[in-house]
DNA sequence: ACCCAATCTGCGTGTTTATGCGGGTTTTTG
DNA sequence: CAAAAACCCGCATAAACACGCAGATTGGGT
């Protein structure tokens, strides 16, 4: 085995994985752990990767946002972890965008089996680290705003697809006025994500519980989940339970 | 044995096994280590193959090294300068994936108007930030390896588009057996990209010239232009040149 | 056929590179 | 805070390399 050619390698298995460990490494190479840190270590000051204890990062696409500037992460995550409870092996999903569903992709177990439809490449290029999921990008006009593709193109594409789930983000939800948001086009599309899931979740960080914008996307009716990082017993949730949601 | 019977015998093992050991090579063709190393570093100036410590690789078998952003990124500013005097406002533009085609998108002129289709989260992400570019991401399966969408979804969607101009990175070209790669479906997208653009550009850094992978893309006269970092009156270029491409 | 120059090849010598191992240190984790 | 894992450092060694030189081969030119 070449010195380059165990670089090559440890270069595609971080370009698909994003991530390596240094025993996973000398298993699957076969040399000695001193040699894999050397490797790590030359790929490191050559800039092609990042060095780590216990193995080393992919460079490439830290750079698609910065984690750590994501606002109330520590909540996002919460609701993340609540949210996967609702996935298991065999679903067809279909998301939306958003940094809380980032995260809810970061925290999915490693061995999942299931196939995802998304409108976000950001959501889709995060889910490639999992081998055993499916991803289907659905394509069409692509929003510089919010940073999913929308039109009428992928509303007819949505059409043609039968989720076990919706799982999306809000930027307000209320009692009364249910589900609203301020874009039109980005309205209509929920619209027609909702109507080709068998349930529909909406996660949702408390500060944005019984606020409305202008437009109406869909009353609570139509939504079989709500997600926030609070305990269940909070006051502030008793009228969505009243409202018949299963809330978490 | 002649030198020349030599050097063929050692390509031909090249291309069937991406590598050789000088060992080997000793081994095979009788003959000292020092005429194989001689001969490696031979082929190896005249850039068919990559020398190293121990034997010397294919020179398109560096795929996964070079994917990985900052690799050669000057020679990919200048071949994306290059490239961008063929785009003029107002055209459509269709274009694949690979840090290439990223780095062109990096260099458009701000105020640029014009139309972008694409198979490429990453080059969709990038293309967000110009406001007279309208962007569509073609959807469809999404590759964990390549990052770009594919599947016979996408080639359908592809037969509806007649685009100016088709921007597009290789793995590897030659001036006979034409752009090959290795991985079926992306050869079967691509060919589909060639066929719905008017005119087709592929941008290339100058050590993937005259590699030979397994699988046939398209021959050279399926492609108009050919971008590289060098100077059009490089002898490796010639070959190009004779047959008939416009190389930049 | 002969010679000469150019090239090619193999060998000896000294140098560099790559790798694994032992022992001590730091980081992580429960 | 202690055990385990990962790490760093120096050393030994074998393999690979570079370089100079001499003999062998080749390919015209006369």
């Amino acid at each position: 085995m070449l010195k380059r050619e165990r670089h090559e390698l440890i270069m595609r298995q971080i370009n698909l994985h994003n991530r390596v460990l240094t025993t996973d490494l000398v298993d699957l190479l076969q040399v000695s752990e001193d040699t894999i840190r050397r490797d790590l270590q030359e790929l490191c000051e050559h800039q092609k990767l990042l060095k780590v204890h216990g193995g080393a990062l992919s460079r490439s696409y830290q750079s698609a946002y910065d984690d750590n500037a994501i606002y109330a992460r520590d909540a996002k995550i919460a609701i993340a972890k609540k949210a996967i409870s609702l996935i298991k092996d065999g679903m067809v999903i279909l998301t939306g965008g958003g940094t809380t569903i980032i995260e809810l992709v970061k925290q999915l177990p490693v061995n999942l089996k299931a196939t995802f439809f998304t409108i976000s490449p950001f959501v889709a290029i995060e889910l490639t680290k999992y081998d055993g999921i499916e991803v289907i990008l659905i394509g069409g006009i692509f929003s510089k705003n919010s940073k999913v593709t929308y039109g009428s193109h992928v509303i007819s594409q949505l059409a043609g697809i039968n989720a076990d789930l919706c799982l999306i983000g809000t930027s307000a939800i209320h009692p009364q006025n249910g589900l609203t948001d301020t874009d039109w086009e980005i309205n209509e599309l929920k619209k027609a994500m909702f109507h080709c899931a068998k349930s529909v979740a909406i996660l949702c960080i408390s500060e944005k519980l019984n606020s409305t914008l202008r437009l109406k996307v869909a009353g609570l009716e139509n939504i079989h989940y709500l997600i926030t990082e609070l305990s269940v017993r909070e006051e502030v949730l008793k009228a969505y339970l009243a409202k018949g949601l299963n809330v978490y």
